[in-house]
DNA sequence: TAAACTAGTCTATAATGTAAACCAAAATCA
DNA sequence: TGATTTTGGTTTACATTATAGACTAGTTTA
């Protein structure tokens, strides 16, 4: 029992909760890395069922987190999904807590 | 969108989910640095309930990440928790997928 | 002996995730 | 042509899960 820990854990507690799910993180390190992604491009990526992307994804535009676009392409529905700015610096702030725990966690 | 992303974001997906759960993220956190903690100390550092502690730490038990020692200290019940080797290496490996996301996703 | 405190556990409720079933339209097949 | 398959998703029933307030059991204090 170390009395000197300075490491506030309810920080860790208190992650954002819409990004802190694997199923949506997943979606959203995608799309932070590109401008916009479809339903196809998801599904491979992530490897979630069409069911779960479908769901996860609504969850993520409830929150503002991305936004979703219906087109047809070649006759044939099309999803395209993008990164709101607010959707960006949430996930930024989720990595870096991420982080914030892994460096807590050196040496010990 | 970016086709040479070499990510493979499914490992997020198959992320611990026992130790993913914020709450006993917090507990895992704690008992990485020393080498046990008791109820109340726990109590302080993660900021749960006393309800939500109890349940969690005993689903880390089931999971034999941790151990849960009761004895009675000045006459009062004392709870007295320590990690396993296997949560150990669990939380270890946890804490590396962590790392290797917030690695992914610099300079992006 | 009543009241307040310690140290937890139990459990009803709400919230949540999951994937299989479903849908509409387009393409292919025979 | 009509039947079947494929595309591109959505809906929903079900199971799992987390949450915190109520509860238990015993102790100390007034």
């Amino acid at each position: 029992m170390n009395p000197d820990q300075p490491l506030d854990l309810s920080q860790l507690v208190e992650v954002d909760r819409i990004i802190h799910e694997p199923a949506r993180a997943a979606i959203m390190a995608v799309l932070y890395g590109v401008e916009s992604a479809d339903f196809k491009f998801l599904l491979e990526t992530t490897q979630l069922t069409k069911g779960n992307l479908s769901v996860h994804a609504r969850k993520l535009q409830a929150a503002e987190y991305l936004t979703i676009e219906k087109s047809f392409l070649n006759n044939y529905p099309h999803t395209r999904y993008s990164m709101t700015k607010l959707g960006r610096a949430a996930f930024k702030a989720y990595v870096e807590k991420l982080k914030w725990l892994s460096k807590a966690m050196e040496g010990k």
